[in-house]
RNA sequence: UUCGGCAUAGCUCAGUCGGUAGAGCAAGUGGCUGUUAACCACUGGGUCGGGGGUUCGAGUCCCUCUGCCGAAGCCA
């Protein structure tokens, strides 16, 4: 007998009346008068279970069927037909129940068939994959994760695989993880008695990756468009809903390009992957709707519909000082946006995703390309209802002469900055990029409020249990 | 890291004025002729986060530690 998905029965992949074999996890049980056992049954592969009916004919009815709880693992052949009940469609006819995992004492199995709290299930982060709500957010992280592939792929970008360790200091972005093979009770020691690098596996100290867009800006500069998209590392102490201190961010960067192509290329790329959840995940959307977040596809699609507002700091500073409402910070040009700002910008000016532009160079990385105006920088940053910013990217400084001035501004030492400069001595172009923390984009497709419950191990600081 | 909140049954929570522990769900047993996170009845289930203190007596008040949550900072 076929093997089928809970999906594939559920679609009619498999017809009326078709003999199949179904695998998955026991949601609930429902016996209904003398003899009739309802599964529910789930694999992951949607979010609908199935229902088998199981009768009391069975040969192991009394004593596996009847003795099934949530959790348990089975495998079923029968009959696909018309349901009976209201509820669902179509329904297995169970031929045969073979018990492949029992769960024992089914008191302190963790996923009842109740709603949980998000904070407990993160403490059984091992089953959690089994409730709806992780389920569906997985699902939803994939299909964005494979909408990110397709879209760059069939717009002529390679996808770099940055390093993960490095030993580069450039990176900048906050606190990072030592990379060490050197025994940390007894390190080895130069004559002056700092720690000596040189016996360290790499020769030098080595940290995890915290961005790869430096490295990626080296492939742009020869295959023209490219992106990362891999996981990052902060080991900052922030201890936050929207951080952690390991992630996934997504990095394009464009040669030949200024900052009006940049900001193009985030609104075809956003409005991509959210297209792809809303036609491919319309389930698992339904759900969150229900919920989690009832605005969560209407935000979407109005997301993919609108056409970006763009718009210079400046005027969003002076957009800020003319707001009716009072900020707990007052705005002020140099300052960077909060996240009330933000908000205010995105929902009340424009009422639709808006790129600001053209930051004050203060407030901005030393990479970020420098304007005419000797005062702002071709940064930009991608604002969204309901979310702030969700992307945030600049043309990079490709003068050789204005780089060097900016490293040497904000106090970097720029030998550290060899390789990176080498590339504005060699054939250099104008280019820019930009940068999306994946699982910003997983939170804002699924309405989830905590950054915890988009990832599958979420790693935090003080936690790396599982 | 700073500020605030929380910690009681497997889960979600109640517990009044300090007087010795409760509910719903889950689980177990039985019932119900197609159920929809079914329904009905009964049963079992607790070192009240750890440590210390006040008190005749602490889930309750005080101190402390740990963990979790939220906001801020930092940022993606």
């Amino acid at each position: 007998m076929k093997k089928y998905s809970v999906s594939e029965v559920l679609r009619g992949v498999a017809p009326i009346g078709a003999e199949v074999t179904v695998q998955g996890w026991v949601r609930t049980r429902r016996d209904s008068g003398a003899g009739l056992s309802f599964i529910a049954l789930h694999d992951g592969s949607c979010f609908a279970t199935l229902q088998l009916v199981a009768a009391a004919g069975l040969a192991n009815y009394e004593t596996d069927v009847m003795k099934l709880s949530a959790g348990c693992s089975v495998t079923v052949s029968g009959q696909v037909v018309k349901s009976a009940g209201k509820g669902q469609d179509v329904e297995v006819t169970v031929s045969s129940l073979t018990v492949v995992g029992w769960v024992d004492d089914p008191e302190t199995y963790p996923i009842q068939p109740k709603p949980h709290t998000l904070e407990f299930l993160r403490e059984v982060a091992h089953l959690r994959p089994r409730t709806n709500i992780i389920g569906a957010t997985m699902r939803v992280r994939d299909c964005l994760a494979q909408a990110v592939h397709r879209f760059f792929h069939e717009n002529g970008y390679y996808w770099i695989h940055t390093p993960i360790i490095t030993a580069s200091d450039a990176e900048g972005a906050g606190d990072m993880f030592r990379v060490s093979t050197l025994d940390m009770a007894n390190l080895p020691r130069t004559e002056a008695g700092a720690i000596d690098w040189d016996q360290d596996f790499f020769g030098r100290e080595a940290r995890l990756t915290v961005s790869g867009q430096l490295n990626v800006e080296t492939y742009c500069l020869a295959l023209s468009k490219v992106y990362t998209f891999g996981p990052t590392f902060r080991a900052e102490n922030s201890n936050t809903r929207r951080h952690l201190a390991e992630f996934w961010m997504i990095e394009p960067e464009i040669a030949f390009a200024d900052l009006a192509a940049d900001a193009a290329l985030a609104e075809a790329f956003l409005k991509y992957i959210f297209k792809a959840v809303l036609e491919e995940r319309a389930d698992d959307l339904a759900f969150f709707a229900k919920f989690v977040d009832k605005t969560v596809i209407s935000r979407l699609e109005s997301f993919v519909s609108s056409e970006f507002a763009v718009m210079e700091y400046t005027d969003a500073i002076r957009y800020l000082k003319d707001a009716k409402v009072k900020f707990e910070f007052v705005p002020d040009w140099g300052c960077d946006l909060q996240a009330e700002h933000e908000r205010y910008l995105t929902e009340t000016v424009v009422g639709r995703p808006v790129a600001v532009v053209n930051y004050p160079k203060d407030i901005k990385a030393f990479y970020m390309r420098m304007n005419d105006d000797g005062r702002t920088v071709a940064a930009m940053d991608i604002l969204a209802p309901g979310i702030g910013e969700i992307v945030g990217g600049s043309q990079r400084e490709e003068r050789l002469d204005v780089l060097d001035a900016r490293i040497a501004e904000m106090g970097l030492n720029r030998d550290d900055y060899w390789w990176y400069r080498d590339l504005r001595r060699y054939g250099t172009v104008p280019h820019a990029g930009f940068g999306l923390g994946f699982e910003r984009a997983v939170m804002y497709a699924t309405g989830a409020d905590n950054i915890r419950d988009v990832i599958p191990f979420p790693r935090t600081p003080r936690n790396a249990k599982f």
